[in-house]
RNA sequence: GGACCUGUAGCUCAGUCGGUUAGAGCGCACGCCUGAUAAGCGUGAGGUCGGUAGUUCGAUUCUACCCAGGUCCA
């Protein structure tokens, strides 16, 4: 496509290049290019000295391919750093990989096919942590072939994984640092857990994505029997019986009415006065007694089941305020070791609750008939024994929305676990604050999502009871219990006395130390780090600091950008917040992308089992890439929304960027090739039509720089089509009869260089936004090397011309009212006119576009209009801005008056009477609207267009030969002849026809490059037609004209 | 129960720091153009700007409440 348009010695010229392109063609082509040029690496070096743009890469497990999300984000995070780069910043970008953590280990687990915490142990730490470490970048080719065919620019080979050495011993002085501050602790907390993987989640893990979603549970009520009165029992609803053997307390709100009703039997029954409704069994019976629920704190009851009845103090009624009568009955039954809230509210009255449950999720032997059974498949048993025991008050099935594993989908349950702590929850104060410097897209993040997120900040259970990850730095003496945390691979290696082969387990399991105390041994406990832990480090793990880079780092943090999808206001965004205002009291980044969730056109979610969405990568091999990007990036779904996406999108960005701005260079190359133009940039007199041009090219430079610095991506888009648009159904179109008159003169040339500059420069504005077709239009410009190597174009004060602007505008609309004059009359297009009228702007405007207006509006004269009474009228339109503050109530009354023109409108159209007010001229605007009826005029705002309807026999035999014209230059396309092919044409008709075939025989010859034009048929046509026109029958034939022969 | 987002044309979405007649693209209807482009160009129809109330001379825009969808928290 453009190599063959190199010349042989290498230099670059212009050279036409083909219409019919393809653009995944060209695309792997150029892609070919970059790599073997290295274009990317040189983009990076060659503004090694300018000022840094940092941009942070949220790394990717390669435990599976890219999804859409993925590909949206990549594109963000090539569009912004490919923009400052030519912008004249660093920007080095380098890939990440996430290694640690659940993902991976239950990767692990079902290719060795095994199942649960045991069977690790069985295999041996070392075997399980080996297959981790093969399994872990499994698709990282493959991402990187699909990040480079997006054409997505980012360093592969100099990228860094957060199982790396370097990146760990980061992690390892990050919580050093945490716990030198007093930020970390241990402690016993009721968090996610899940029992399939046996290790607590944090508090976000458990909420992300889709891992809430709906689950039956059984829903039972059960009877607590009052101690205090006989027959009396307490109603109490659950969906989760198994928590019930746990069971130390019950919370009632101190201001709900409670009733006891009468179940007959003797038996009253207690609950909320306000669940009543929901209980229909007992709906109906009689009430005996009302009191507040202060009234019935301290009340005891027997325990509902037998287990842990000993327990002192405990199995009485407490306050707690979080009760609701949503559900249930009003009455909450609570086992702290498996309720937060339960375990508040009892720890407030000190009571301690028993924890039966293993870290297998089974019963201990403490409960004898649940001892083995999963928390899940005692709930059945529980009931049993309930209902054998008449405490059961009905039983329902009930479907609510429960928190899953992420990663393993089983369901989560509450438990008391011992873990490590990052005591988040300290940090709140500060994180607000530097929230509050984050320039969030969209805004409302900073303080909805992200700032109520922040401002519930809970500590953060950072330790995980599993095998693959960077290991939790804390050594604990077996003797006195003393603590040390190692911060550096060094310090370990002191204290040991060994060498660190490596900081994953088993391997630094076998260090040990000696205690300062008291000189017991030291053991590292056993837990590795929540990955996400390793997520907000990578900011300065990523670079090895403070061990390596300390100045570059310290120097270029907070980061400039990062993009993530909504949810992660709770994950890494959230993590990276909690790291760098504990270690550096800054947030991490300046700027804070927060895009959507990309839906399927039938608006679900995008899900591979119902294939309801395109496959990104057949896009791309039939659009582009660059047509994904822009699809995407046009969505709304960049600006913090979801959004349905469909194929059909990638297909218009083709329609609407890509082919009018090829067909334009193609245009541009084919007939600047055949003129041997080479652009000078030297000065030429030039049009207003290329003054707007240049005008229009600066003011895209102009809008794009506004755009970006909102990161407004749909913005952008939009503002490169219209440039396009403008260039191609405006600028090309008028000046495409220029370029086609043989000759180089200086308006042909101007045309060429404008053409030139226009196309030069809108190719480095749009190469952030879709860089494979700027380089192909780079390189079809005859450009060296990549477009990408190229300086954002500086501004250029002498191509804004305001006035040539605003005129054109105006013609513009002239220009539009002329062409629905026409559309209104059913005058085609082609068929010439006498005369347009116009009106309504200073004459001089008319003048310098004459030829323009003649040429577009097919008329013989352009006439201006300087008294335009008689077509129009005066219509008031009232300046509500300026006069609705002075007139106030009595605007309503002039509004009236104008609307019934009841107003004196003085001499010279600058003073309104109306009443009983005196406008002044900036209070009302005076638009014209047509007063005569059928005839060809069109007004807008001040502006009169008049078109002469006369058609003249002159006038009509011109439009018949222009209809003529039109059919010979279909038949010279479909009998293939080429631009420059002479022919002779025989053309044969009768009537009207004919003498207008006379009249313009020369014109046509000319216009369809006819050395003769002959009535009689021809011999030896090389194509043939026959048709109507105008109710007159024609034979067109045409042939190869004879070869010149030689003076 | 609380928080945040969304609700504008058949569809996908802009916009409105309160101002007269609310926009684009797609789709639809109609038409046009023809040696850059049918993967082209234009014209038109189509909207009580989710509902109700309030503030105001004036509300699609601000406020309150409500409805619907989504997300999150409890």
């Amino acid at each position: 496509m453009f190599e063959d348009q190199r010349e042989p010695d290498g230099k670059a010229g212009l050279h036409a290049v083909r219409r019919d392109v393809s653009f995944p063609r060209m695309e792997e082509r150029i892609l070919d290019i970059w790599v073997k040029e290295r274009v990317f690496e040189h983009s990076v070096e060659a503004r090694k000295g300018g000022p840094r743009y940092v941009f942070y890469d949220g790394p990717p497990f390669a435990t599976g391919l890219p999804h859409y999300g993925h590909i949206m984000t990549s594109f963000i995070k090539d569009v912004v750093p490919r923009y400052y780069t030519m912008r004249g910043y660093y920007v080095p970008r380098r890939w990440g990989w996430d290694c640690h953590g659940l993902p991976v280990e239950y990767e692990v687990e079902k290719d060795l096919e095994i199942d649960s915490r045991a069977d690790v142990l069985r295999l041996g730490v070392g075997t399980f942590n080996d297959a981790c470490r093969n399994t872990v970048l499994r698709y990282s080719q493959e991402w990187k072939t699909i990040i480079d065919r997006l054409g997505r620019w980012v360093d592969f080979d100099s990228d860094y994984k957060t199982m790396d050495r370097s990146y760990m011993e980061s992690v390892l002085w990050c919580f050093k640092r945490l716990h030198e501050l007093g930020l970390t602790y241990q402690g016993e907390k009721v968090v996610p857990y899940c029992i399939r993987c046996q290790t607590v989640l944090s508090n976000f893990e458990a909420r992300l994505d889709d891992a809430f979603r709906p689950r039956q549970d059984p829903s039972i009520t059960v009877k607590f029997t009052r101690s205090d009165r006989s027959g009396e029992s307490f109603l109490v609803w659950t969906t989760t019986p198994w928590t019930l053997p746990s069971n130390v307390a019950l919370a009632v709100r101190s201001d709900l009415d409670y009733v006891a009703i009468n179940a007959g039997d003797g038996e009253k029954l207690w609950l909320a006065a306000a669940t009543l409704d929901r209980h229909p069994s007992i709906k109906g019976l009689p009430e005996v007694e009302r009191v507040k629920g202060a009234a019935l704190l301290g009340v005891e009851y027997v325990p509902i089941l037998p287990y842990f009845a000993g327990q002192k103090g405990a199995f009485r009624v407490i306050e707690a305020d979080f009760v609701e009568t949503d559900t249930g009955t009003g009455i909450v039954h609570l086992a702290p070791a498996f309720g937060e809230e339960d375990a508040t509210a009892c720890a407030q009255v000190g009571i301690q609750g028993p924890n039966p449950i293993q870290e297998d999720g089974t019963f201990d032997e403490r409960v004898p008939g649940l001892t083995g059974k999963t928390v899940f498949d005692a709930n059945p048993v529980v009931r049993t024994m309930l209902k054998d025991a008449g405490l059961l008050f009905s039983s329902e099935s009930y479907e609510h929305n429960y928190p899953h594993c992420w990663r393993c989908d089983s369901p989560l349950i509450y438990r008391a676990v011992n873990s490590w702590f990052v005591a988040a929850s300290t940090l709140r104060e500060r994180m607000l604050k530097n929230n509050q410097g984050i320039n969030w897209v969209p805004g409302h993040i900073r303080d909805g999502r992200f700032g109520t997120w922040l401002k519930g900040a809970r500590d953060w259970a950072v330790s995980r009871n599993r095998f693959w990850g960077a290991p939790v730095p804390v050594w604990i003496c077996e003797e006195c219990a003393t603590v040390a945390v190692a911060g550096s691979i060094q310090e370990i290696e002191e204290r040991s006395g060994r060498e660190v082969t490596s900081l994953h387990r088993p391997a630094i399991d076998e260090h040990t130390f000696t205690c300062d105390d008291c000189g017991g041994v030291m053991r590292r406990v056993p837990d590795v780090l929540d990955c996400w832990f390793e997520s907000g480090a990578m900011p300065f793990a990523s670079v090895h600091y403070p061990f390596e880079n300390r100045e570059s780092f310290e120097s270029n943090f907070p980061g400039d950008f990062i993009v993530e999808y909504v949810a992660q206001t709770r994950g890494w965004f959230y993590t990276l917040m909690v790291l760098s205002t504990a270690l550096f009291d800054k947030a991490s980044f300046r700027n804070a992308v927060c895009h959507g969730v990309l839906l399927a056109e039938d608006g679900r979610k995008m899900s591979k089992r119902l294939r309801n969405y395109p496959d990104p990568l057949e896009l791309v091999s039939n659009y582009g890439a660059d047509a994904l990007r822009m699809a995407l990036l046009s969505s709304a779904v960049v600006r913090g929304t979801d959004a349905r996406f469909s194929g059909n999108a990638v297909h218009e960005a083709v329609r609407q960027c890509h082919l009018p701005l090829w067909n334009g260079v193609h245009m541009f190359t084919s007939y600047a090739a055949y003129d041997r133009f080479e652009p000078t940039g030297k000065t030429v007199p030039l049009s207003r039509l290329d003054r707007y041009m240049l005008h229009e090219t600066e003011m895209l430079r102009v809008g794009l720089e506004a755009r970006m610095e909102e990161y407004d991506f749909p913005a952008c888009y939009e503002l490169i089509v219209d440039y396009i648009t403008l260039f191609s159904t405006w600028y090309i179109r008028l000046t495409r009869s220029i370029m086609w008159e043989s000759g180089l003169d200086d308006r042909k040339c101007a045309v060429y260089e404008v053409t030139f500059a226009a196309l030069s420069t809108v190719t480095k504005l749009i190469a952030p936004f879709v860089p494979y077709l700027a380089e192909g239009v780079h390189l079809a410009l005859g450009g060296k090397r990549s477009v990408h190597l190229e300086d954002w174009p500086a501004p250029r004060e002498n191509w804004i011309d305001a006035e040539v602007s605003a005129e054109m505008k105006a013609i513009r609309k002239v220009v539009y009212l002329a062409r629905t004059i026409r559309e209104d009359r059913g005058i085609k297009h082609r068929h010439p006119l006498q005369k347009v009228s116009i009106g309504g702007v200073p004459q001089s405007t008319i003048e310098a576009n004459l030829e323009l207006l003649t040429d577009e509006l097919r008329v013989k004269e352009v006439e201006w209009l300087d008294s335009i009474d008689k077509l129009i009228e005066p219509v008031v339109k009232l300046n509500f801005t300026v006069l609705g503050p002075r007139l106030r109530g009595d605007m309503k009354k002039v509004r009236e008056a104008v609307r019934a023109r009841e107003f004196v409108l003085s001499e010279d159209c600058t003073r309104l009477t109306v009443a009983g007010h005196e406008l002044t001229d900036d209070e009302f605007e005076i638009s014209l609207e047509p007063c005569i009826a059928d005839t060809g005029i069109a007004v807008e705002g001040t502006l009169v267009v008049l078109l002469d309807l006369e058609v003249s026999d002159e006038l009509k035999a011109e439009g018949m030969a222009r209809d003529l014209n039109r059919r010979i230059q279909n038949l010279r396309k479909k009998a293939g002849l080429g631009y420059t092919d002479p022919i002779v044409l025989s053309v044969t008709t009768q009537g009207e026809l004919q003498q207008a075939v006379s009249a313009h025989r020369e014109w046509l010859a000319e216009q369809c490059l006819a050395n003769r034009i002959q009535d009689e048929p021809l011999t030896d046509p090389l194509d043939a037609v026959q048709f109507e026109l105008e109710g007159e029958p024609v034979a067109l034939a045409l042939a190869h004209a004879p070869k010149p022969v030689a003076d």
